[in-house]
RNA sequence: GGCGGCGUACCCAAGUGGUUAAGGGAGCGGUCUGCAAAACCGUUAUUCAUCGGUUCGAUUCCGAUCGCCGCCUCCA
């Protein structure tokens, strides 16, 4: 099976061809540290985790590189804000900002389940490396220099706006951007800003500045990843400039094709609005893991979709979210309570199986092809997730069933199945029965239910609705089955507000 | 103004040039249960914004219209 992308510089879903066979380079554009994290970012780095778990489950040998942003104006205005209390420098404070802001972005997207990246350059750490393709674009007669700036050229790059689809006469004429004249061309975008008063800076060839936001991502992906790599990604607000700068600064540079495959994901929208700051309708992911702790929930909302689409967030999803994601572990706790937390690992001769085990025994097979192939269609999460609603309701269709819910083997197929894709997606990952069985007090936890079981034996129905009742408020569900009761228990709160 | 996207049931959302238009949530009816929970069964789009065109055949391709959204300014 072959993985096809949806790749924006062609407007097309391509077959997917990595420049060097087996390995996958990939660079996303990562944050800028001026503020909280907040339900846009979650969207645009589990989708790309989504991406990168699933060309590792490829076979792919993939490098993933994605940058963290902290000096820029936003920080700079951030830290300015903070100012009047302290005596420190704009400068300590710019530093003090951003590595406040890089640690809660970790912080958040380790809770949400989001692989880290083989590398987080930071652009402070990169001005040389700026510097030097800054340096030759002025010497090939792609850049200029004006009172200590310097910037792009566009007329020196006729493909500009090949990602965006625009042509630069169209941009010129719809241009709302306050023209600066000291710029060539409207367009021409800055490589390094001359330093302001007390504002960070570094020495350059041009006297004392800073880089321009595009330069830092042509410098560190090529640094890390070559002149010519394979993925790189962002949210579609990107595409333009960005994006396009990007490509407009790196192919001057290096004479080559700098990206192969564009990737871009959908916004997230509230009332059908973007989400953003001059709007108002943010929604932090503090915010929302205080109301809905299981980072899965979250995570299911953003993958429920594709990637490309915009998605509309508002909590009543949420809580729909949480339901769906219940049929997954009610069946996987199930399963596990069923072979007593140890999966069985005998072999499946399907030539032995009775009628009804030999269906879910296909239901198994066809599962596993039909979420590889939604992957294969441009990360299609959306019918990959629904490929396992239907292994789900196979499954629970025929667990009560003695001459099904009997079979271990069979059963542990569809555990050991869901796990596996689900882990593409970061499902199921705090559901091991190892974890279930750390439960601090699940002894006696199941000391209760064994005196319950008693009480229903006895018919005292008061006992054992009040044990069941006192255990629900400790966030411990029971399930009655022929074969006993199992019990899970409910995540109740986010452990790192 | 330019460029791009979207409009599928009560809500969300996949999808395909042609036998029954996925899946999730919700509602209703039922099964199971001491009750619950979970789960299952049945049911809720003769139809895919509207109008034309191409075609033997379109929800899917093309055009127009209406509505919504994004980008063109910092933004994931």
């Amino acid at each position: 099976m072959t993985l096809k992308v949806y790749n924006t510089l062609t407007g097309e879903k391509e077959g997917f061809l990595p420049l060097r066979k087996d390995r996958v380079r990939m660079y996303v554009c990562g944050v800028t540290v001026y503020d909280d994290c907040h339900l846009g970012h979650a969207r645009c780095y589990v989708a790309f985790d989504a991406i990168y778990r699933y060309l590792k489950y490829k076979g792919y040998r993939v490098k993933y590189v994605q940058n963290i942003t902290d000096v820029d104006d936003k920080i700079i205005t951030r830290a300015r804000e903070e100012k009047d209390q302290g005596s420190r420098s704009l400068k300590a404070l710019v530093r003090e900002v951003a590595q406040r802001y890089t640690k809660e972005y970790f912080k958040w997207m380790d809770y949400l389940k989001v692989k880290r990246a083989a590398l987080y350059p930071k652009a402070t750490e990169h001005i040389g490396d700026m510097l030097k393709l800054i340096q030759r674009l002025l010497d090939e007669g792609y850049a200029y220099e004006v009172d200590g700036d310097v910037y792009f050229d566009i007329s020196k790059f006729p493909s500009y706006g090949k990602l965006s689809g625009r042509s630069i006469d169209e941009m010129r004429a719809g241009a709302r951007v306050e023209v600066d004249e000291r710029k060539k061309n409207p367009l021409d975008f800055a490589l390094w800003k001359r330093a302001k008063e007390g504002e960070p800076s570094w020495n350059s060839p041009w006297g004392e500045g800073r880089p321009g936001w595009h330069i830092e991502c042509s410098a560190m992906s090529m640094k890390y990843l070559g002149e010519s790599f394979d993925i790189h990604g962002g949210g579609e607000d990107l595409i333009f400039p960005h994006h396009e700068n990007e490509i407009a600064q790196s192919e001057s540079y290096s004479g080559k094709p700098f990206v192969k495959y564009w990737l871009h994901n959908g916004f997230v929208t509230t009332r059908g609005e973007k989400m953003s700051k001059s709007l108002g309708n943010i929604f932090t992911l503090k915010e929302l893991f205080q109301e809905f702790p299981d980072p899965e929930i979250t995570r299911l909302f953003l993958l429920s979709m594709h990637y490309r689409s915009p998605i509309d967030f508002t909590k009543e999803k949420l809580v729909e979210m949480e339901k769906h994601l219940s049929h997954f572990y009610n069946l996987l706790d199930f399963i596990l309570q069923i072979v007593k937390g140890k999966l069985s690992k005998r072999r499946i001769d399907p030539e032995s199986l009775s009628k009804e085990e030999k269906g879910l025994y296909q239901e198994i097979q066809k599962t596993d092809k039909e979420f590889d192939q939604a992957m294969d269609d441009d990360f299609n999460t959306a019918r990959a997730l629904a490929s396992l609603d239907s292994l789900v309701k196979v499954a629970n269709t025929l667990k009560d069933n003695p001459k099904v819910g009997r079979n271990k083997a069979l059963l542990s197929k569809v555990y050991r199945l869901l796990k596996e894709k689900g882990e593409i997606l970061g499902f199921f990952e705090g559901h091991c029965w190892k974890e279930m069985i750390r439960v601090p007090d699940r002894e006696e936890i199941e000391s209760l239910i064994a005196q319950r079981d008693r009480a229903r034996q006895e018919k005292d129905w008061g006992l054992a609705d009040r044990i069941r009742s006192d255990l629900k408020k400790r966030g411990i569900i029971l399930e009655d089955h022929p074969e006993g009761t199992t019990w899970k228990k409910i995540k109740k709160s986010c452990p790192i507000i």
